[in-house]
DNA sequence: CAGCGCATCAGGGTTAACCCTAAATCTCGC
DNA sequence: GCGAGATTTAGGGTTAACCCTGATGCGCTG
C-alpha cells in the first residue's frame, strides 16, 4: 500500500520524530508533523491525509484534546481515518470513539507498538477503512461486560452518597452536603450495600463499598 | 561539546527511533540502540559510552529492569553516565538513583521533553559529570518531605491492622487474621488514627485511613 | 537495672453505622 | 390516571466501631 499519507499530531518530540522517522520509513508519507492539535482541523481542511495519528493527551490541558480532535475530525472528514495513541489503557476513550463511527477507526497503547510492524499495517488498516483495536483495550472491555461492576445499577443520588463515602465523608456529613436528612442517606447507604451485593456479615460493607467504587474511577 | 557517545536502551520502536534520529541530528554519536537491558551491561563494556540513556520499564517484566541495569553500570562502570527516563513520576527510583551515586545521574519525565533542547543538554552535561534532575521530581520530593505522609510512623503490627482494614476486614475479623483479641485491634486502629492525624471527628476516619494506605500502596 | 516503646487485653462507656417497617412526594412512561 | 421507581423521611431497634483508663509482659537501650 504505497502512497499512504498521514498527518501526526504529537505533543512529544521525542515520539513525533520517531514516529516520522518510523513512516516515511515504511513508504508512508508524512504530510505533517504537530505538537499539538490547535492547527490540526486546517491542516487536515487544508490536505485531507489518509489517516490522522494522534495522542489522546495534548497540549494544554493534557487531557482529552485529542479525543476531542478525534471526534470533530469524524465528523467533518468521514472519510479520513483516525488513529488514537494512548498513554495509557483507557477503555472509555475508545468506546468514546467506537460509538462515534464503525469504522476508518484505531486505538493503540504507546506501549504495545513495540513492533513498527504493528503501527504500520494498522495504519494501513486503517486507511482501507478497518478498524484497530488494541487487543488489550478489547479484552477489558469484554470481560468488563461480563463481570460487569454493579455500581452502574446505582441510581444518580446513589452515586453523590457513595462518591462522597469515597471522600471519607460521615453520613452525617453527607447529609449536610446533599442538604438531605440523616435517615435518608442511611436509606441510600443500605440501597448501596443491596446493589453492589455486600449484603451479608462480612467485612466493613462501607470500606468494601468505597473500594469498589475507587476501581472505577 | 561534540563528539559525544551514547548507547540507548528503550523498548519501544518508536521512541527509540526517535531518541536515535534526535541525538544524531544534534552531534551526539549513538553507539548502540538496544529494545531491552539484557545485553546492555556487555555492550557497555564492550565499548563504554559517555553516557547511557535508558527507560525504567523495558522486558521482560516492565517493572524496574531498567532502574536496577542503571544501579549496576554505575557500580562497574562508574565513569558512564546514566540518564533515566520515566514514564511516570515515580519519585522513589530517583531517590534510589541518587543515593547510589552522586554525580553523572540524570533523571527526566518522558513528558517534560517536549524540547529536545532540553534532552541534549541533560546529556551533555551528564556526560561532563553533572546530575540533572526533573524539577518536578525535585518539587514532589521537597513538598513530600514537608507533608510527609505519616503513614511510615507505624510500626509493623499497626501496618497490619491497616492492610487489613483496607482490605476491607472488619475488627473482628482482622482480630482472627492476626491472633489476637478484639481489644487489640481496637487499640492498633486508634493508634493508627492518632499517628495519621485523624484525631477529630471530621469524616469517617476508618474509610480516611485506608485512603491513605492506598495512596502508598 | 531502669526506662521506654510495643503489643496485648479487660472493663465500661458513647456513638455512628447499620437494619426493618412504613409512608409521603415526585416524575415518568404507558 | 396509574403503576413503577426514585427520593425523601420517621420511629425504633442492634451492633460494630469507636474512646478512656489501666494493666501485663517483652525486648531493647542507656
Amino acid at each position: 500500500m504505497p502512497g499512504t499519507s498521514v498527518v501526526i499530531a504529537e505533543d512529544s518530540a521525542i515520539l513525533r520524530d520517531g514516529l516520522v522517522g518510523l513512516l516515511q520509513q515504511a513508504g508512508i508519507r508524512v504530510k505533517a508533523a504537530l505538537g499539538d492539535a490547535t492547527r490540526l482541523m486546517e491542516v487536515v481542511a487544508g490536505d485531507p491525509p489518509d489517516v490522522v495519528v494522534l495522542d489522546v493527551r495534548m497540549p494544554p490541558t493534557h487531557t482529552t484534546e485529542g479525543l476531542e480532535a478525534a471526534l470533530a475530525l469524524r465528523e467533518h472528514f468521514p472519510d479520513v481515518g483516525v488513529l488514537v495513541l494512548s498513554q495509557y489503557l483507557e477503555p472509555r476513550y475508545a468506546v468514546q470513539l467506537l460509538e462515534s463511527t464503525s469504522s476508518g477507526i484505531g486505538y493503540l497503547l504507546k506501549e504495545r507498538i513495540s513492533e513498527s510492524r504493528e503501527l504500520i499495517s494498522s495504519i494501513e488498516r486503517i486507511a482501507e477503512g478497518a478498524s484497530v483495536i488494541d487487543d488489550h483495550v478489547v479484552e477489558r472491555l469484554l470481560t468488563r461486560r461480563r463481570i460487569q461492576s454493579p455500581i452502574e445499577e446505582l441510581t444518580d443520588r446513589e452515586h453523590d452518597v457513595l462518591r462522597l463515602m469515597a471522600a471519607g465523608r460521615t453520613n452525617a456529613e453527607i447529609s449536610e452536603d446533599l442538604f438531605v436528612g440523616i435517615k435518608t442517606v442511611e436509606a441510600h447507604v443500605r440501597s448501596i450495600f443491596m446493589k453492589l451485593g455486600l449484603s451479608e456479615d462480612q467485612g466493613n460493607r462501607r470500606v468494601l463499598a468505597v473500594l469498589e467504587w475507587l476501581r472505577e474511577h
